[in-house]
RNA sequence: GGGGGCGUAGCUCAAUUGGUUAGAGUCCCAGACUGUCGAUCUGGUUGUUGCGGGUUCGAGUCCCGUCGCUCCCGCCA
């Protein structure tokens, strides 16, 4: 007989009665009748109840012994008798009858619970993360993550003729983009390795390499601050390049797998393929966002004219100004309390917005502060636009473009959640589209790139040259799912070129491209294809299949907000010799200079 | 860097307008119990109310500061 096991937990039935089996597991749960001892001995597979007789000489080791002490228990399957049978077990209908225990492992009490539902405050469970894995969600959660990137992989490999790639976690820092996390040479004085925060130079060169068609589970490394969709430190994508592709085909691939996974990995709705494509002015103006929650039927709309002529000064001279006036028309609240409306006049102006005006529309008038400042014309005019009917109420928003659609934005969000109207079950997806190639820069008063700056722009080195910068689009698009940005991708700039005309515009020198950007240029002067991909979050497509509402539920060694790893206390101090030979000196910021070690202590000696 | 929330026993929480020795459940410890499945019953231990200061006859409660966690903004090509 194997020393362990010849089941696991989860396997025995009652057509193994009456069989000698050998389980070995962790005690879940005791029920000491003391006479009877019932021990709930839980492995990976599954949750068996174990009867301790109490003529037997291990009876009192096994009724000390406490919870997450790990057996092995040898004995007979005995079917249960019809009034004893658990169907809530899996294996319920039979319980095994104790011959002998071996005591793998004695557990000390325990930090956290791991029986119930409850949580536990975070930092204990990120500091015993190998025990918060044990309770049963995290274990579903991590246990469907790995089902779900072998399935990814699947598909990638098999149903779209991709092939998966390494590239390296050590490379070199380039300007662009988030903090880099830097890795010290020991070979090259003063010299330093960046951690890539995605691989997007290595695949771009694969294609340049002929490979055609590559993916990648990539981990990502970026020093930004957390949030609950955004692990620091580092995360996961699913990374992709193609050659010789439109968006349409990049488009195709990405829906195909996207669609698969969450339609075999979730009950919810999908919506089906070709996903709708959304311009990013579009989204902006309806959504207010360019990762809109398609699942709250509310769509903000533009009336700026309507007010460019109105008597309301306070709208007025915002579109004389180059404002915007912008409706969120929501159905049937005409009969919400006062305070509703006060309420979200308060929390607008926590947000940021100089105020919310709003109009009722109720038993064929329209009521509200507002209404005496706009003509009958004008009134129908705004109701035909956004569709009002009676028992609805419009709300205003008046801000320059930018700020208008944040705050236009968050309280349609608000409003969805609040009013209960984001669609129950079902993940909406959609493509941002047409994506500006730059941006103006307010504070250093320049034009920059709004995304990456390898995207080709639309309309090539013509729209460059002859184009108002901020009027060119990129061939850049993001694919969008519950109000959460799963991807972001692009059909590459592989001219030379168009290369060093964008970056001009973006105030970049040919030779500051060269500096940086050498490889891939060079490159490109050496027969390049046309090319794209994406990079869909891996991490994110996880938290929504599990609808967790935060990415370190799907993450088994997450950090903290602070992007510390409290469990093996990262980062820590190194020893002098070790910089020493990295010729590093340390030099701490004043505040921190009589400071011990802030990281939490190291887990207890057990 | 900025804003919000939270911080009371190992854990989950309570504690009237500021008012006696800060409670309950759970865990843990001891005892009882042969059919439980979140076993039950009896008893017991457990506190720098995050920390520091202030107001007050009196502070878990009010004020100021600080630390920690978290959510958001900035940031995330």
């Amino acid at each position: 007989m194997h020393p362990f096991r010849t089941h696991t937990c989860g396997e025995l039935r009652r057509e193994h009665s009456s069989g000698s089996v050998r389980l070995s597991g962790w005690i879940f749960r005791k029920r000491d009748h003391g006479s009877l001892l019932f021990i709930d001995l839980r492995d990976h597979y599954g949750l068996t109840q174990v009867v301790i007789q109490p003529d037997r000489d291990f009876f009192e080791t096994c009724q000390k012994l406490r919870l997450e002490s790990v057996i092995t228990v040898t004995g007979k399957v005995e079917p249960r008798t019809e009034d004893t049978i658990n169907p809530e077990l899996p294996t319920g209908a039979i319980e095994l009858l104790a011959d002998s225990v071996v005591v793998e492992s004695e557990a000390d009490p325990l930090p956290i619970y791991l029986a119930g539902e409850e949580d536990g405050p975070e930092d204990l469970r990120l500091k015993y993360r190998f025990l918060d894995l044990r309770r049963e969600r995290m274990h579903k959660n991590i246990m469907l993550r790995s089902k779900v990137i072998s399935d990814i992989r699947r598909r990638m490999i098999e149903d779209h003729g991709f092939s998966e790639f390494q590239t390296p976690i050590l490379t070199s820092s380039s300007p662009e983009g988030a903090r880099d996390y830097l890795v010290p040479s020991r070979v090259h004085p003063g010299k330093f390795y960046a951690l890539p925060q995605s691989p997007q130079q290595f695949k771009q060169l694969l294609m340049l390499a002929g490979f055609d068609r590559y993916f990648q589970v990539a981990s990502c490394f970026r020093d930004e601050d957390a949030r609950a969709d955004r692990s620091p430190g580092e995360h996961h994508q699913l990374d992709i390049e193609m050659s010789f592709v439109t968006p349409e085909d990049i488009f195709a691939v990405v829906e195909s797998v996207l669609y698969g996974v969450f339609t075999k990995f979730s009950t919810w709705k999908v919506d089906a393929t070709p996903f709708k494509r959304i311009p990013y002015a579009e989204a902006m103006v309806k959504y207010g966002s360019d990762k809109p929650d398609l699942r709250i039927p509310i769509e903000i709309v533009d009336i700026s004219e309507l007010f460019r002529t109105s008597k309301f000064n306070a709208f007025r001279s915002i579109v004389e100004k180059g404002g915007v006036i912008r409706a969120i028309p929501v159905t049937a609240i005409a009969d919400k309390p006062r305070s509703f409306f006060d309420k979200l006049v308060e929390y607008a102006q926590s947000i940021g917005s100089k105020g919310l005006a709003y109009l009722v529309f109720e038993a064929g008038a329209v009521k509200g502060p507002l209404a005496k400042f706009l003509s009958p014309d004008d009134l129908t005019a705004l109701s035909k636009m956004c569709g009002t009917k009676d028992g609805d109420v419009v709300f205003f928003v008046g801000e320059m473009a930018k700020e208008a659609n944040r705050i236009a934005g968050d309280l349609r969000l608000k409003l969805g959640r609040d009013l209960d109207r984001v669609e129950k079950d079902c993940y909406r997806f959609c493509w941002i589209v047409d994506f500006p190639m730059y941006e103006f820069d307010d504070e250093n008063k320049a034009v920059i790139f709004s995304h990456n700056p390898f995207s080709m722009p639309q309309g090539g080195l013509k729209a460059l040259q002859e184009m108002d910068p901020l009027k060119i689009y990129a061939y850049q698009y993001d694919v969008v799912c519950n109000g959460y940005e799963l991807g972001s991708g692009a059909i590459r700039n592989h001219q030379p070129e168009i290369m060093y005309k964008a970056f001009e515009i973006a105030g970049y020198s040919r030779e500051s491209v060269d500096k940086d950007f050498g490889a891939l240029i060079k490159a490109f002067r050496l027969g390049a294809p046309p090319h794209g991909g994406i990079a869909p979050g891996i991490d994110r497509i996880i938290m929504m299949l599990t609808h967790e509402e935060n990415i370190r539920e799907v993450i088994a060694f997450p950090m903290n907000q602070r992007a510390q790893d409290l469990m093996m206390n990262a980062p820590n101090d190194v020893s002098i010799r070790q910089l020493r030979e990295l010729h590093i000196r340390v030099e701490l910021p004043k505040h921190h200079e009589h400071k011990d070690q802030p990281v939490q202590d190291q887990l207890p000696k057990t």
